[in-house]
DNA sequence: TCAATAAATCAATTTTTTTTGATATTACGG
DNA sequence: CCGTAATATCAAAAAAAATTGATTTATTGA
């Protein structure tokens, strides 16, 4: 390709996209937005009950809450043999759109969007 | 896991999952976020000159720009021999937090955030 | 202490995605 | 037409992610 202007050189980004990579990373499931959404409609859950809901074997259910939880879109906290999970709401609507975090966000209770 | 109450059901969702998991998927790689970032930065730009800028083997970029042209995240025109790729920025808003736009937005012109 | 339960982890397998280099396709200039 | 350049496509190989069933860990309550 012949070209007599020069490309233009751009700065570096000022962001990491690896960051970005592993939360998009987690996104990318129907499985784990199905968690997402199912977390989000009934806030703090136990594993045993999402095991049911999501219709997971445990340790497949496990593999991708820990995914979630990696990229920080989720919550964990322990009473003793349960686990409980949330979204990290914060997280979330720092990084979707208003109208995909109207998916995200608890049914009620919400006029500033939806 | 024994419970009193039983598990509260939960209408289907309204939105197909399936459809954000490609976008997501789309987003979920560091090369494409590069890539997707230069087309902010550049606009309308021509894949000869892509290549060059984000230092891919020709077939290589041509996988990825099909990756974020199927999930709908870049437009194409063709010119001749020249193919050249921008944002879809309508898209791109629609899915991603202000915040994150930003980041993929001309950095000129743009009042209503950063 | 022991049995039972919840959840995480592990290793092996399967599936999906990415990379690579070669080849095909298309358009242009001579 | 023919040669060249730009890009897309293809098939094989490599790498990464997901699934599975078994095992481990931790906690509770008898």
């Amino acid at each position: 390709m012949i070209k007599e202007i020069p490309v233009n050189e751009t700065k570096a980004p000022a962001v990491s996209f690896a960051a970005y990579e592993q939360k998009f990373k987690a996104l990318a499931d129907e499985k784990r937005l199905q968690i997402l959404y199912e977390l989000c409609q009934r806030g703090n859950t136990c594993v045993c009950d999402l095991t049911e809901i999501v219709e997971m074997p445990q340790s497949k259910l496990s593999y991708h809450l820990k995914i979630l939880l990696d990229a920080g879109l989720i919550m964990k906290e322990t009473k003793g043999t349960w686990s409980y999970y949330e979204l990290n709401q914060e997280e979330i609507n720092g990084i979707l759109s208003e109208k995909l975090c109207c998916i995200f966000r608890p049914a009620g209770g919400n006029t500033s969007c939806c």
